[in-house]
DNA sequence: CTGAAAGCGCTTACAG
DNA sequence: CTGAAAGCGCTTACAG
């Protein structure tokens, strides 16, 4: 009634279960008579039979499972990543365990212990936060690591990341074709790669004013409030601004309730461009102007690379491997060329 | 240099591995002397030791994990559900694998037999289609079993849902207050519990017009593009429609799209009410009317109800229970009076 | 080509 | 109060 093992279809193969298990294994099955392999097949379909993959992790030092640490899955910006993780896993029969962390660092810690009490084979990182990778790598456990949407300290870590200064670049020329002068950025959380590699693209493309401070407001969180916030400080500081790119779309999106908060119309009085193409956007009031990154394949091309280390034998393993993907400017209907009486 | 076992503490801490299982584990260690149990975990510190979870797993026949089955990640509707869970079960540290099955049959199925090869102690079915838990009951092998936001086709599974009779009633009782008496509904698939319960509800709820056939378009999948062709048809058969009822957000989000396409303003022309207050639809143009389902709460509750039959004896197996959570009415700019000239 | 044996890292009766 | 032994369900050298 319970569970079958191994033992059981050895039973009633009438073979020893090493010979089960070599008759179930592809790569050791062309060992065996093809009719014992029949035999044993037969009995494992006639009786249910599901290998234990616990066990078999035991005795062969592999879980075939690797663990995923995300910020917040309810974040739309995770799910189509944690998908073509999983994709790009279930080609070699791996199982993907994910943990939030919340941006937490004592869940982060948490998380990470239980994965690796897991037994995880491999860790995707796609936590936002910069040098907690540092200070836990002994609590990794030499463990393969690749991380996702983030860059390492230093680049002795594989990562699969957008290119973010051309993100911001497609960004800042658009509005500059479309007349603007005056563009202000609400930039991203500074301790995260993201965060800061747009802020500094933004620096370093944006038409500058002489004389007058860089019209950047920063935030703690990619978070709806705390673009608000942002846009409203950066507003007060910076009058004149026409146009505005945000690190991220939920920090378009704040900066969308301030504007129109304040009576301003968009993309009339001020444009917005966000960054992600987040699902949903495009039906904004207005829809938004974005970055489209491909996040499914950042996930799928993240699971490749760590299925690459994990299943290379520990004396040949890869170098680390950095992919940048490109993002896609989608125009829609938040950005136009400035107001010549604004 | 490779991860610390048990027999490494034991050596650490000059004791028998029998005697750092006793003491590293809450139920047991107060069988040791005081100072042993403080010597053992001082070793255990001291090596970074993470128990095996798989090998523990392997001997008490309980992995701790216990399996969730969904549609797609990819859909806002299950994240704060799979966030709920993951929280019940943290308490009592249990481990989530989430599985997409794209409503796929097949897809399901091998879903289904890669969790039970990883010896989950329990399912969480969050998938939508009826019927097919009896097809694949004895390949569950008698696991503990709790449905998400279904309904068993008999009551002898517990479930956790919402409770759609009254999110429906709430959302026609609104219109009707508004003035509204040609009200149509865009059904979701009849093959899930939740479109059904919401259509019929809606039948039984909605003002009649005598004679006419009942203005209900039913969709095969809940998807926005599904919407869009549902409200055409709908518009097409019933042109004097001036309110509409979705059976969830993405079908509401289909219909403002197709009305929108026709020239039909909502809420002047026509009212719009959605189910389940996804993120972001507040934002849409106009903000959607809609009705809020407690998913973080519904998670929470399907794992602990899980949790709890897990954990109980296998004689003392708690019978099944099923919870329906209210949902509440969040009048947004989608609904308002009909235009007495419409 | 197949069987018998050892062992992966734990837990838990059984002794003492 | 603690140790020695058996065993969870597999895989894989080692024999034959």
């Amino acid at each position: 009634m319970s569970k079958p093992t191994m033992a059981d279809v050895a039973r009633e193969a009438g073979v020893d279960v090493s010979t089960v298990s070599r008759a179930l294994n592809e790569r050791t099955a062309s060992l065996l008579r093809p009719e014992t392999v029949e035999k044993v097949m037969e009995a494992a379909r006639s009786l249910g039979y599901r290998p234990n993959v616990l066990a078999r992790g035991l005795r062969t030092r592999r879980s075939h499972t690797i663990g995923m640490v995300i910020p917040d899955l309810t974040n739309p910006f995770f799910p189509p990543i944690v998908r073509g993780v999983e994709d790009a896993l279930d080609d070699e029969q791996y199982t993907v365990i994910v943990a939030n962390t919340d941006n937490d660092p004592e869940r982060e810690a948490r998380v990470l212990r239980s994965l690796i009490g897991h037994q995880v084979d491999g860790l995707l990182l796609a936590t936002s936060h910069l040098d907690d990778l540092g200070a836990s790598a002994d609590a990794l456990a030499g463990l393969p690591v690749v991380l996702v949407n983030r860059r390492g300290s230093d680049d002795r870590v594989s990562a699969v990341v957008p290119n973010d200064p051309v993100g911001i670049e497609l960004a800042v020329d658009h509005l500059v074709e479309l007349g603007h002068t005056r563009i202000g950025h609400i930039a991203g959380p500074q301790d995260t790669s993201t965060g800061r590699a747009r802020a500094e693209a933004f620096l370093a493309r944006a038409p500058r004013e002489r004389g007058s401070p860089p019209p950047v407001e920063t935030t703690d969180v990619y978070g709806t409030q705390a673009g608000v916030e942002a846009c409203a400080a950066l507003l007060d500081r910076c009058p004149g601004l026409t146009a505005i790119v945000a690190a991220n779309d939920q920090l378009a999106v704040g900066c969308l309730r301030t504007l129109r908060s304040r009576g301003l119309r968009v993309p009339e009085d001020v444009s917005l461009v966000g960054f992600n193409d987040m699902p949903m956007v495009d039906l904004l009031d207005p829809p938004l102007t974005t970055l489209r990154i491909p996040q499914y394949e950042m996930g799928r091309a993240a699971g490749r690379l760590l299925l690459d280390r994990v299943q290379a034998p520990r004396d040949e393993q890869p170098g680390p491997r950095s992919l940048e993907l490109e993002p896609e400017l989608i125009v829609r209907a938040s950005t136009a060329a400035p107001t010549p009486s604004a």
